[in-house]
DNA sequence: ACTATAGCGGAATTTCGATTCCGCTTGTAG
DNA sequence: CTACAAGCGGAATCGAAATTCCGCTATAGT
């Protein structure tokens, strides 16, 4: 502070909300880490570095920090994304001629969207609350819901599957993806097909109660 | 070095093999250790801390570190003592009346060992060298095979599947097992039941082959 | 009981990755 | 074209764990 301070022009206020808008090269770049992020998670998992996100973003990082405070904040925005794909999809399921097409593409969907990035098959695994909030704002529960209601009005899926039961196939289907222990290397499209026989009407009747 | 060395007594060499024999407070310590770690490592999961495991075994961590060289190490032995438990009760499952019973008991019983150990899951999950290694030291392959092939003769489990299968079941199981995510929590014992109903004969003739 | 060791405890060191800090650069409004 | 603040880069800092080191203590053979 030297001498006279120049009035704010309160620039750039035409953004609604509280929100300004940024600057061109920050739009730029904060599209460039989201890019890179998403590629090296998805690779390498959750273990993924900060610098390298950086680096591979073609940016110091400093810049990463502005855009995402937290590691954790940028793993949200990816997963977020993520499920956002995962909930369009369950839409377009919704639509399908035959019910059961319909549930059964969801679920394969849901593993390859998992054998495709490490990344969001360990946030699946190890981060409740991430994927919880993810999920919730994407509107999932409630797709599920309707997924499976349909499904077994149609009378192809098992009478006792509850809703809540597609999450958690999801996420046992999601960890064998990225298995690489020996014997089951790649062969998770198998227990894709199993899991669905499970499913198919009319069960065994003997599913425990949810305690 | 003062003076003169007395001349080793080349004692307590009455062990076969290289190895001597453990001073007896080492024997326990050696014991105490395994038992903090069983606990701590089935509580928390593999990020369990090893000050954390010497301070429950009341120990100091150098103690730790004598006995076992690293954390992977320590982990190591861990994981081969749960293994010899599953292939006993695998050696169990071969001798029931039923075929069937005896390999779905033993897909269950997988299931519920994870549950109760929060790091063998994790390990099933994401270090699949020291799975692999402890797998087959234990016999589980062969094991497994002769689980499935007793099923398929007696006309009860699905004739497409393959032992290798199994595993790839265990592993997927695992995971929801430790699920804490808001809607699956506590559901596993379902998904076992619906997995055990895909694989019952004769099965939907869908499984994609091994790749 | 005596002494050479095996074995012990735990402070100090190392390693490594997230996050902070701050002087410099660049977009932009006037 | 200028001035100013938004943004930037990346070295330096912080923190958390694993692992090492070494003087001290307890065991066991004599």
């Amino acid at each position: 502070m030297t001498t006279a301070t120049h009035k704010r022009p309160a620039s750039g206020e035409e953004l609604a909300g509280g929100r300004r808008a940024l600057r061109a090269d920050a739009r730029r770049n904060h599209e460039a880490v989201i890019a890179a992020a998403k590629k090296l998670f998805a690779d390498q998992g959750l273990d993924a570095q900060m610098p390298d996100v950086a680096r591979s973003a073609n940016v110091g990082v400093g810049t990463v920090y502005r855009h995402f405070p937290t590691k954790h904040d940028l793993i949200a925005a990816l997963v977020a994304e993520r499920f956002e794909r995962l909930a369009q999809k369950a839409r377009e399921a919704l639509q399908t001629e035959d019910a059961w097409e319909g549930i059964s593409d969801f679920i394969r969907f849901c593993a390859q969207i998992q054998a495709d990035d490490r990344g969001l098959c360990e946030v699946m695994g190890s981060r409740p609350d991430v994927m919880d909030a993810a999920a919730r704002a994407a509107g999932l529960p409630e797709l599920c819901d309707r997924l499976v209601k349909r499904a077994q009005r149609s009378g192809q899926l098992r009478r006792d599957l509850a809703w809540e039961d597609i999450p958690m196939i999801a996420c046992g289907l999601g960890r064998i993806t990225q298995a690489t222990v020996g014997p089951a290397t790649g062969r998770w499209p198998r227990l894709v097909e199993i899991i669905l026989d499970g499913l198919r009407a009319p069960g065994s009747g003997r599913l425990p109660r949810c305690p």
